[in-house]
DNA sequence: CCTCTCGATGAATCCATCT
DNA sequence: AAGATGGATTCATCGAGAG
């Protein structure tokens, strides 16, 4: 199968995809979470919010994360509203959700015309602990389906519980990233040899599970340099397909 | 530790307990899910809603399954008002929903004064699987606090993913009836020999895991039948516990 | 006592058939 | 037409009972 990127901002390259061109949207749009309050969102970059201060790691930051939770809604909708056009009748959408932002992203989901279907949970086990208090160990996905679905076209029987830790070491290139294990799940509700489609690509790890499964797949990432590292990581990706390499069961 | 059961509505009944007196509240309200419109989901029993057409059991249905997501929130939003007001500062509530009412349950929580805190998965293996979809393999249970908490005063480190069946056989008494074993892990929120507030009791399994777990219960159920079915298995829980022939380890 | 088989069922979802 | 009712589908899990 095979890929393409675009660069730019997510609502003004979608618009250029073509309508009922993909199977599946897989997305993980950055939460706008870790403050409890507007202030506390709005006024720290994605690295300081989501890496523990003192960290080794140089990754990149990434834009995209000062929207309160109302424009942060609105925002999500238009998104979704968008790759609903671009969705086949009966195709899905999973977006990635940490718990602050369960409802708002719920409600962008329904606001984009989708049908919602339900809520997957990605149990990390290396979540940090807290005294006195319930370890956040999971982050959520939220799917639904452009109208009726049809099970005979894609026969499969999927889990709502993935476990996973979040990539380590050298495989790290990400802050947020997701575990390429998790997503060859995930991509598996679209049709095999189908599209899938990532709007909020960052490194790219939704496209390397499609492409590895034999989805064909899009995606769309605003900043350079994360844009850059999918397109090493996917053309990568490719390559271990066509030469019969990629693991055939998903990697730990 | 003791027990004490109301019966009676919930709203009448929660204005009766006295203020700060509860250390913590856990309870699973009707969900008033299962159906793809308003009307099937308000008109029909929640027996002909959860209970597969043909089952063999005799389980009694539960009430309170014939509110519209609107009025759904302002239910829960004025028990957990009421229920806020019950408890100590510094206390906490837990309530279980499932996928579809996340974002109700959510506004209620926050509209009834508690700061939200996190959002826990319960896995439940034997889910029905659906084709050509994601099996609803998890329930969820959303936690706030009465303002700050110190976790001097009870300094645990609880996990937030819970796994375990349904309860089945004879030891099922209940539709939608929680494992002891999640139970017991959750009153570990509230300090120890502090008392746990369940408003939607239904067959009292969260009062028999408070007291295994030596916390004090008081319990609320409109339903003579589950008041009644409750009361014998705290009688038992309590016997146990004095005995002290009570399981030290969460049954499986 | 452990392993295997058998059977029942699930906070589901959807559709055909009446009213 | 739209609402109400009843039943068909589906398989991973788990308990019961046999070997």
């Amino acid at each position: 199968m095979s890929y393409k990127i675009h660069r730019g901002d997510a609502l003004l390259r979608l618009a250029e995809i073509p309508s009922q061109s993909v199977d599946c949207v897989i997305t993980d749009p950055p939460y706008n979470s870790g403050g409890r309050t507007a202030k506390e969102r709005t006024s720290r970059s994605a690295r300081e919010k989501y890496t523990t201060a003192g960290s080794a790691h140089t990754l990149e930051s990434f834009p995209g994360e000062n929207k309160d939770q109302r424009s942060y809604t609105y925002w999500l909708s238009q998104l979704l509203a968008e790759s609903y056009r671009a969705t086949r009748d009966g195709g899905t959408a999973l977006v990635f959700t940490d718990w602050r932002q369960l409802g708002a992203t719920a409600d962008a989901l329904q606001a984009g015309g989708w049908i919602w279907r339900g809520a997957l949970a990605w149990y990390k086990p290396a979540a940090r602990p807290q005294r006195g208090r319930f370890t956040q160990h999971c982050e959520f996905v939220l799917w639904g389906s452009k109208g009726a679905m049809d099970a005979d076209a894609n026969p499969v029987y999927l889990p709502g519980l993935y476990t996973a830790s979040q990539p380590k070491g050298a495989g790290r290139v990400h802050i947020t990233q997701k575990p390429v294990s998790v997503m060859r799940e995930l991509v598996k509700i679209a049709t095999p040899g189908g599209t899938v489609l990532d709007f909020c690509m960052g490194s790219g790890s939704t496209g390397v599970a499609a492409l590895l499964e034999g989805r064909g797949f899009v995606g769309i990432e605003v900043t350079d340099h994360y844009a850059g590292v999918a397109e090493k990581r996917l053309t990568e990706a490719v390559r271990q397909v066509r030469e019969g390499t990629a693991d055939t069961e998903p990697a730990p």
